[in-house]
RNA sequence: GGGUCGUUAGCUCAACUGGCAGAGCAGCUGACUCUUAAUCAGCGGGUUGUAGGUUCGAGUCCUACACGACCCA
């Protein structure tokens, strides 16, 4: 590829360099130290109006030149450092003779500007140079000053551009790091206790999905990637541990949406002697009060629809909302009547050549028509409550409802938040359940998850009663900064190589 | 997996039913001591995603491929 006028432009930039080192410069320096920040100096001048000065304020402030205007013998420079803009006033009279490596500067260098604040006719504060220092050239130039980078795929390839020149951007992770803050100060405050489980497992259990697969030279083994957090952590729990916790990448090999990205954050906890209840209410708890930490109320405005996060969300029954949303006046775990209700509501094959809906395994036909009536329905925070069985291989029978788990899925803007159950301790029923999963696996689901004995094995020597929960922490942060695509809270999602 | 759309200068975008590939920003030269999308004058910058095809002639039409976006399942 061409790219003459690049290539001519990165020539002029390693000129201008060479002509600072000559004016004694260096080229790369070591350090630097400034006494304030864009944001603090605009922060300690609020109401500065036109022609207010501060001489006896000496401040050094330093950043990347976003724009550079050159008057002659006068140039303001923009400078971005990582809390804001501020601007620069170089003068040739102030500055004296190192006033004409100014015209070497070029946009995206860094610099550094020493001198005092005053406010300029036009009534933006702004720094006047007694002295300034360039402290790294740019060799490359930097997208649009005006219009910026707006091309989604070299945003999410050349993330540090986007971030370069499209400040909004830094904000969505800047809340998504503080989201991650809150709730580790949270559960730290309640007594919880950080811990990391492996990422390479030998048995992938814990969830449904597709794992990533590698090897280890050295066992000559095959290993997959996590897909969840789950079975080490309830392990921890056998060992005595009575409330964990791990924020942690799990990875799953299936297909990329606007809310799925292969490697994913989730928030997992186990905590002994709680219920699936006492589970709610933490994370009913913590959800609002981290959403009126991060934005100051309980609402959130999400892509033009106002959230309400208040406690306490609205509960609705999995199976009874089913029913009511597609209008299905039977038990909906009727396996034949179902069936035959979804043979004649649904009779086509999917679009991507599977078989018929009615013909699928069971649960997954339960599941499927609970992603279409149910879940695109719930926009503000809502527990979805206790699940049927088939779908829950490590939730406990309900105490109270045959063929159903105590279970609550988090849900809004039609998208799942987390999943939280009573755990299934009882390593008869968890065996039973894995067996199933391993006749659906040789079925040929490979989305069932294969029969975990070591986990068995220590389920057998007890694992207290104990509530626990998998929170999304890139759809909470989603939620957050408004961002309509998980894209845009994953700092490098995941792409094809070019 | 299916459908629709997109890919033109470093960036943001134009280019009619096929007829010499353009602008703004950025860059270069010059002017300018309160500008802020600075301004003014001049100049350079292209294998139009890749590979084929149709045509006197292709950014434009056709085929395949690559990458991406959005929607559907």
């Amino acid at each position: 590829m061409s790219q003459k006028s690049l290539q001519e432009q990165r020539e002029q930039r390693l000129r201008n360099l060479g002509s600072l080192v000559e004016r004694g410069f260096e080229a790369y320096p070591y350090a630097f130290t400034t006494t304030t920040t864009a944001a603090s100096l605009h922060a300690a001048h609020p109401d500065g109006a036109p022609g207010d000065a501060w001489p006896d304020e000496d401040v050094v402030v330093a950043g990347r030149a976003m724009t550079v205007r050159n008057m002659g013998k006068v140039t303001f420079v923009t400078l971005r450092d990582a809390t804001g803009d501020v601007q620069a006033y170089l003068q040739r009279d102030r500055i004296g003779e190192p006033y004409g490596a100014v015209k070497k500067v070029d946009i995206g260098d860094w610099l550094e500007v020493g001198g005092h604040p005053f406010v300029t006719k036009t009534g933006e504060l702004t720094v006047d140079a007694a002295a300034f220092r360039p402290l790294v050239k740019s060799l490359r130039p930097l997208p649009d000053k005006f219009h910026g980078l707006a091309d989604k795929e070299a945003r999410y390839r050349q993330r540090h551009l986007d971030l370069m020149v499209n400040p909004e951007v830094r904000r969505a992770f800047v809340l998504r790091s503080r989201a991650i803050a809150f709730i580790r100060r949270y559960l730290d405050d309640r007594g919880f206790l950080e811990v990391e489980t492996p990422v390479l497992q030998a048995v992938p259990g814990g969830a449904e999905a597709r794992p990533f697969v590698t090897h280890h030279n050295a066992l000559d083994h095959d290993f997959h990637l996590r897909i969840s957090l789950e079975l080490y952590l309830k392990r921890l729990i056998v060992g005595g541990f009575d409330a964990v916790y791990e924020i942690g990448r799990n990875f799953r090999n299936e297909g990329i949406s606007y809310k799925h990205n292969p490697e994913y954050t989730m928030l997992e906890l186990y905590w002994v002697g709680k219920d699936y209840l006492d589970i709610l209410t933490l994370v009913e708890t913590m959800y609002a009060e981290l959403v009126r930490d991060l934005t100051g109320g309980m609402v959130l405005s999400y892509q033009g629809r106002d959230l309400d996060f208040t406690p306490p969300w609205p509960r609705i029954d999995y199976t009874g909302e089913l029913a009511q949303r597609a209008g299905i006046d039977f038990d909906v775990l009727d396996e034949a009547r179902l069936r035959a209700w979804v043979a004649e509501r649904h009779p086509g094959a999917g679009g991507d050549g599977t078989q018929p809906l009615a013909e699928q395994p069971f649960h997954q036909l339960v599941a499927k028509l609970y992603d279409i009536y149910v879940e695109p329905t719930l926009v503000q925070p809502t527990f979805v409550m206790d699940h049927p069985e088939l779908i829950s291989p490590l939730a406990k029978r309900h105490r109270s409802r045959p063929g159903l788990v105590e279970r609550f899925e988090p849900v809004a803007v039609g998208m799942e938040l987390g999943n939280a159950f009573s755990e299934l301790n009882d390593p008869i029923d968890q065996r039973r359940r894995f067996e199933e999963q391993a006749a659906r696996r040789a079925a040929g689901d490979d989305e069932a998850q294969p029969i975990d004995e070591e986990f068995l094995t220590a389920l057998e020597y007890g694992m207290p009663p104990t509530g626990g929960l998998g929170l999304g922490i890139d759809r909470l942060a989603m939620l957050l900064a408004d961002a309509p695509s998980i894209r845009d809270v994953v700092l490098f999602p995941l792409m094809r190589p070019e």
